[in-house]
DNA sequence: ATGAAGATCGCG
DNA sequence: GCGATCTTCATC
């Protein structure tokens, strides 16, 4: 079937799920961005971690705030934030409305034709496969390449908007449902409280992921 | 008002 | 290991 060959757009109910449960989940997706300029970057998602109300780590740990504020509302948006002045971090909000919690991305592998554009944006200057490999290694790294910014936050994530998700392909689903290809869990980085929880995931041995 | 810390990254 | 760089939030 021809609709069998593209893969399905992430909606709303599908993340409507509590983040520990949908993070892995989202794992072998496909980020996609849409530029002002119609270009398209693309990228698998090789690394997550959830957050949740009840958990110290989480910005909606105390009080809901301006800048949580996303954080509690329906399933299936973005919420970027700023972190140490520099760099954007891009959650996909879960749960039902009401409930604080979203996952991180974590890391992304670019999809080649994206990595080849993004590369060729910086000319003079030449990569090699393990330096593309590691465009999107990291929470900061892929907001940099995807060009996303606070201007994201609060954005339905949505084909007809400058963000949305798919699902995995048939063939990746399949391997990861056989165990060809697996996922590790293991406790999520960069936090000084709930340090203890597991709830960071990584494609194993994907040479994209941020820390291995 | 003021200050401390932060879901990072690249350099040495 | 450290600094860059600036927003956010808690406390004064």
């Amino acid at each position: 079937m021809i609709s069998g060959l593209i893969n399905e757009i992430v909606d709303a109910s599908w993340l409507a799920r509590p983040s520990p449960r949908v993070a892995p989940e989202l794992i072998g997706c496909t980020l996609v961005r849409q530029l002002p300029n119609g270009e398209q970057i693309r990228g698998m998602i090789v690394e997550t971690e959830a957050y949740e109300t009840g958990d110290p780590a989480c910005h909606a740990y105390r009080h809901r705030t301006p800048r949580n504020e996303v954080m509690f509302g329906p399933a299936g948006m973005s919420y970027v934030y700023l972190i140490y002045g520099i760099y954007h971090c891009l959650n996909i909000v879960t749960d039902l409305d009401g409930v604080a919690s979203a996952v991180l991305i974590r890391a992304l592998q670019l999809n080649p034709v994206s990595a080849a554009w993004v590369s060729q944006r910086q000319p003079n200057q030449k990569f090699s496969q393990k330096q593309i490999d590691r465009l999107a290694a990291g929470p900061g790294k892929l907001c940099r390449i995807m060009e996303i910014d606070r201007s994201l936050t609060g954005l339905f994530l949505h084909p007809s908007q400058p963000l949305w998700l798919e699902h995995r392909s048939v063939d990746l689903q399949t391997a990861i449902a056989q165990e060809t290809v697996k996922l590790t869990q293991t406790t999520r980085i960069g936090i000084s409280q709930g340090t203890d929880i597991p709830w960071r995931w990584y494609l194993t041995h994907s040479p994209a992921v941020s820390k291995a």
